[in-house]
DNA sequence: TCCTCATATCGATAAAGTTCGATATGACAA
DNA sequence: TTGTCATATCGAACTTTATCGATATGAGGA
């Protein structure tokens, strides 16, 4: 099966709703951390505390110009986690089914 | 855009490694509490806990026989997690670049 | 009815996560 | 070099989550 340590670092970039507005606005287009902050109320160092995780789970890119940092959503990394999530539940073949209650 | 409140909950299902231990198990096929408690080595209250947030984020589906409780993966939950993560990282029409940074 | 067993709920504790204000860092501009 | 601005990091408060043992619930069997 596969590394659940780093499935479970991807989806929790999910699993928050401060987190999927976030995504929402990237979704929209390349956004600097200013405009995130602009559309999402929190603050300056939690929004920074957020693009934290969502950088490691894979699904968002950074970019950094001069003393902007711009955010994206990086395709490769959003294709791998909806193609696992895929896999995750995906029915599998059993050698047997293991329940012997009754 | 979608119902964050209830995305977070969704994909709180996979961002825990127990959780995904116990998805890995019904992937293979229906299983009772007790089949389940033996794979993954946590206290049967604990069990109980993680049960409680797959059948809530609409992945996972109890059945009650008697005395036991068979736990199966919900095939609509899991293709709805899926089209919904999809849905979630897909680019989508903005009407304007909101940066005005420079 | 009474006992046993499977699972859920309760109450407590510890670990992890979210949030903030304050401060550090590092880039550009004067 | 000095100041300003964008972002990251730090430290603390608070909330949520994971975990456990103990107990409750509820079904089946004796």
């Amino acid at each position: 099966m596969g590394d659940h340590t780093q499935n479970a670092l991807v989806y929790k970039a999910f699993c928050d709703e401060n987190r999927l507005l976030i995504i929402d606005q990237l979704s929209l287009g390349e956004r600097c951390a200013c405009d995130l902050l602009e559309k999402v109320s929190i603050s300056q160092s939690t929004l920074s505390h957020h693009m934290g995780i969502l950088l490691e789970s894979g699904i968002v890119s950074a970019r950094k110009m001069g003393k902007w940092t711009y955010y994206s959503l990086n395709p490769l990394g959003c294709l791998s986690a909806v193609d696992e999530l895929k896999k995750i539940v995906s029915p599998k073949e059993s050698t047997a089914s293991s329940c012997v209650c009754e």
